[in-house]
RNA sequence: GGCGCCAUCGUCUAGUGGUUAGGACAGCGGGUUUUCAUCCCGCAAGCCGGAGUUCAAUUCUCCGUGGCGCUACCA
């Protein structure tokens, strides 16, 4: 049988960072598999905060933007297939079954008890758990609220006594004891079914072989187990992937960085160091001593085996680390448009730049590129070329704008460039670098550092001479004058 | 509290009944270089603890400890 596996998101808000990663995993196994990759929507809790609505064409952008684009999902199929809200009477008919076979119950306690027993267990330091009062309903009890019209949910009958185990493909066998299962609720008194049922219901329609989430689904796979077994559906199998957690092990939260997928995007992480880094956290491609693999690489590569057991700690610098390492291997075209947005942004360029500013943004981006780790560095990092200097960064001016010596070589770097081209090529500038160092009988270095200074306003920054050259001939003259003025003896 | 899971450098991890326990990020040092960065070389850093099995345990078993997750009419 073919591989079938799921996505499924719900549209609590913006996805995080974790939940795309489990994303990657099923979408690499489905490719690895030869199978197919399914999304679907889990938007049965209807609350306020809980339902944006908004956030579905976000989780829609971040699959795109990772080209884990599902092959069935509710953009291109059925969305009575893949849209849980629009399945109610798929999951009342489960319930029906189940309730007619003895597997569920009405439970008409209200939540005021609940929340009172609740507390009152905890106090107890008994466990906690839904104390199966409606379960001893007699079936007069039962006809008589119903008739009533008393609100009720529908919850599952989970056997007194015995064990539930089942096998997970990452962690191996995993027994729970009945007796410690609570009797989930499977129908909200809205008539809306919980996640339990939902998922296993919609698993079982839309034909997945592996269940692929989170750790955190574990303790409530015996009650979807149950569930396969009640109803009669074949069991997928169970593949559960160790979270992704901040420094401190704890879930990971804005107090570690950013959690939501699309401020790597906003941020400027590349597709393929996001997929490449999340593939790495909680999956090993085994002996190979290398981390940097391309997608095509990691699909043949990746198998169940390969997924870890423990936590992964979310670190921020390796991620840098890579994204820097897939920056500079970008094509500077393409790298420069990925930068353009965080041009406009700095006001650098306009909305719609004209030629003539992409081939200035063209001759810039490459005078960087090997210093961004992330592309929203990149207006940081040029900002000199859009604008004179406002001012020389402390540490430079002390040491290369004051004096005699300064003062010196600036005027002989203006005296000279005046005798080069006005394109001033590298090749004039480093010339006319060298003739300055030589007429003020100074060593290359220092000219070069306060030529920088001069130019730039920082001690920090690409290449002198090619910075030069970008800046032309004009250009740098007049900001030359202006740092020669500015030199204190 | 109860239930479940996990445990190799700071971090991601490879690996093994006998290994100098490997790689990467970060850190540190050095080289290249006009600064920064890149690149190259090197250093430092780890098998949670205790029993047991065994000729031999980081590896297998048990216990402990620690961490995490779940404990909703949320997913």
């Amino acid at each position: 049988m073919s591989v079938r596996v799921r996505y499924a998101p719900s549209p609590t808000g913006s996805p995080h960072i974790g939940n795309i990663r489990t994303a990657i995993f099923n979408w690499l196994f489905a490719r690895h598999e030869g199978g197919v990759f399914i999304a679907r929507l889990e938007d049965t809790d209807r609350s306020q905060e809980r339902y944006k609505p908004e956030s579905i064409a976000e989780i829609e952008a971040s699959l795109n933007f990772l080209g884990v684009t599902p092959d069935e999902w509710w953009v291109n199929g059925d969305p009575n297939l893949y849209v849980q809200s629009n399945r109610l009477p798929m999951y009342q008919a489960a319930a029906d079954k189940l309730i007619e076979s003895g597997n569920a119950y009405p439970c008409f306690c209200t939540t005021e008890r609940l929340t009172e027993m609740r507390a009152e267990q905890q106090a107890r330091g008994v466990p906690s758990g839904y104390d199966k009062r409606c379960r001893r309903l007699s079936v007069d009890d039962r006809q008589k609220h119903i008739a009533a019209g008393t609100p009720f949910t529908v919850r599952l009958a989970v056997p007194m006594e015995g064990k539930t185990t089942y096998r997970d493909e990452v962690y191996g066998e995993i027994t729970f004891e009945n007796k410690l299962i609570d009797d989930q609720v499977l129908l909200k008194s809205t008539g809306w079914p919980t996640y339990h049922l939902a998922v296993v219901v919609d698993d079982h329609d839309l034909g997945i072989t592996h269940v692929i989430r989170g750790e955190d689904w574990q303790p409530s796979t015996p009650k979807q187990v149950l569930l396969y077994q009640m109803l009669g559906y074949e069991m997928p199998k169970w593949i559960h992937c160790p979270l992704i957690v901040g420094i401190d092990k704890k879930k990971l939260s804005k107090r570690h960085g950013s959690t939501q997928f699309s401020q790597f995007i906003d941020e400027g992480y590349l597709p393929e160091a996001l997929f490449n880094y999340l593939v790495l956290c909680g999956w090993s491609a085994g002996e190979e001593n290398r981390e940097l693999f391309s997608k095509e690489e990691i699909v043949a590569r990746f198998t169940i085996e390969g997924i870890s057991k423990s936590a992964a700690v979310f670190d921020y610098d390796k991620l840098r680390w890579m994204n820097g390492d897939y920056i500079r291997a970008t094509p500077i075209e393409k790298l420069t448009t990925l930068c353009l947005p965080y041009f406009q942004s700095a006001g650098f360029v306009g909305a719609d730049p004209s030629s003539a500013e992409m081939e200035f943004l063209a001759k810039v981006v490459p005078l960087v590129s090997e210093r961004l780790k992330v592309l929203n560095e990149v207006a940081g990092f040029t900002d000199f070329f859009f604008h004179s200097p406002q001012e020389f960064e402390e540490k430079g001016r002390k040491k290369w704008l004051t004096g005699e010596d300064a003062q010196k070589r600036i005027q002989a770097a203006i005296d000279a460039i005046c005798t080069k081209s006005e394109e001033l090529t590298v090749e004039e500038a480093e010339a006319a670098t060298n003739e300055a160092a030589v007429a003020c009988e100074s060593e290359r270095g220092p000219v070069i550092h306060t030529l920088r200074t001069a130019v730039t306003g920082r001690t920090v920054g690409p290449g002198l001479f090619e910075t030069l050259n970008v800046l032309g001939k004009t250009n740098v003259i007049e900001r030359l004058k202006t740092a020669l003025k500015a030199v204190e003896l």
